[in-house]
DNA sequence: CGCGGCTTTGATGTTCATCAAGTAAAGTGG
DNA sequence: CCACTTTACTTGATGAACATCAAAGCCGCG
């Protein structure tokens, strides 16, 4: 992780997140911005911890996740910049709830909670910008669960490699950012029948495998999987 | 449905969801309010209609469900008062994402929107509130669906049990507001199996069923299988 | 180089969905 | 209010989907 000072006039996160910050009040909360980088693998947050910072993704990708009682984890969701993952506890809880780690590597801005809490008080729209932002994050969480739900492994695993290649690289090849055990948390499944699925889907050519780099070949096949299968 | 008026004064939500405004704005948010009345079965909101009014839950019981592609109906969570349900999409859309439904007599509290947004914007301590709420609700949801997702069949519907048990009824008996396949449902399994389960924890004296009458007997034993079961 | 973690495949058994068929309960129209 | 229809509930039999156990190859890292 390093430091670096960050110009906030070209943050691509500006216009949507600060929209109601007057240009005077933004330079000021600029000034005590840092930004921090992390290399995959690496935790952002920790479930339980503190919560004495503001932190918002401007770039990279991670993952949400958290450890049930038999100790075993259980992905949530995955998040690019805007979708501002950290926020789901912000406002709401003294920890975090989640943990949250980066799957690539990620850069992150980080304020002092208490400044964003004091800006916040006074500034209405501000909230309520924040507040529709979470909303959007968490009916994609709960949205996707359903879908993933409803369907049976197969699907599962369709609906994971379409989520990657559609709505996060959007091409028909890219390298997995997570291990096939990683599938498996965020499924529901186990690692073995993840892997034969894989395999299986690469026996009927609908994709090619090689290692984590993963090519779409048939995506008409693959959506149909993914919706009826 | 019937409509009567309502006194702001004595209503038990007016601590937590108005601790900020003050008294004579309460009286004229007072003024403007309807009470609605659903009876069990009734649709209270559609997913898709369009939001035009602020809605909150003065008593009763709710489920929040969404129908999918296929036109299966999954039930995402259950709602009693100060859980305000139908807050989840109210400033961060313009159509409702679920539907709501009564699954006990019901009677929720209607202001048009434009007269709570109107407000909001210029009170942030009133948004950070409802934002705080809409964390907590989502949080709870996230949290139970992993909860399910984690489990068997017989830890799901242990889990279920317990639920209405302890968080909903607060009492070992309790009449079941919804129906087998109701559970099925929420919790992704087939009604079949929902009923089969329910049977065995009846034959291995867990509980005492008698139509939708329902008497934990053994709840030590109902909670080791919600978590290792 | 060896250790641990990730990946892969196979064999086996359990869990669960599906199909079928019947009873009970609840709503509907004459 | 009773016949009729529909919806909810229940149980059993069967097969498919999936977890578990086992074993081996691979890769990166200290």
């Amino acid at each position: 992780m390093g430091n670096t000072t960050c110009n906030c006039q070209d943050c691509q996160l500006k216009d949507i997140f600060f929209s109601n910050i007057k240009t005077d009040e933004l330079l000021n909360i600029c000034d005590l911005k840092v930004e921090k980088q992390y290399s995959k693998g690496e935790s952002i947050i920790q479930e339980g911890d503190l919560i004495t910072e503001f932190l918002y993704m401007k770039e990279g990708l991670v993952k949400l996740s958290k450890t049930a009682i038999n100790g075993k984890d259980q992905i949530i969701s995955f998040s690019k910049p805007f979708d501002f993952v950290s926020l789901l506890s912000v406002f709401s809880s003294s920890q975090y709830k989640y943990s949250v780690t980066a799957i690539e590597e990620t850069t992150v801005c980080i304020l002092q909670l208490s400044v964003v809490k004091n800006f916040a008080q006074e500034n209405a729209l501000f909230v309520m910008d924040i507040m529709a932002h979470i909303s959007e994050i968490t009916d994609n969480i709960i949205h996707d669960n359903l879908e993933i739900k409803r369907k049976h492994l197969k699907g599962r695993i369709a609906h994971v490699l379409l989520y990657f290649s559609d709505y996060i690289y959007k091409n028909d090849e890219f390298e997995l950012p997570i291990s096939r055990r990683e599938i498996a948390e965020y499924i529901g499944m186990t690692t073995e029948n993840v892997i034969r699925t894989l395999s299986e889907f690469r026996k009927d050519e609908i994709i090619k495998i090689v290692g984590k780099d993963i090519l779409i070949v048939d995506k008409k096949r693959l959506k149909s999987i993914s919706e009826f299968g």
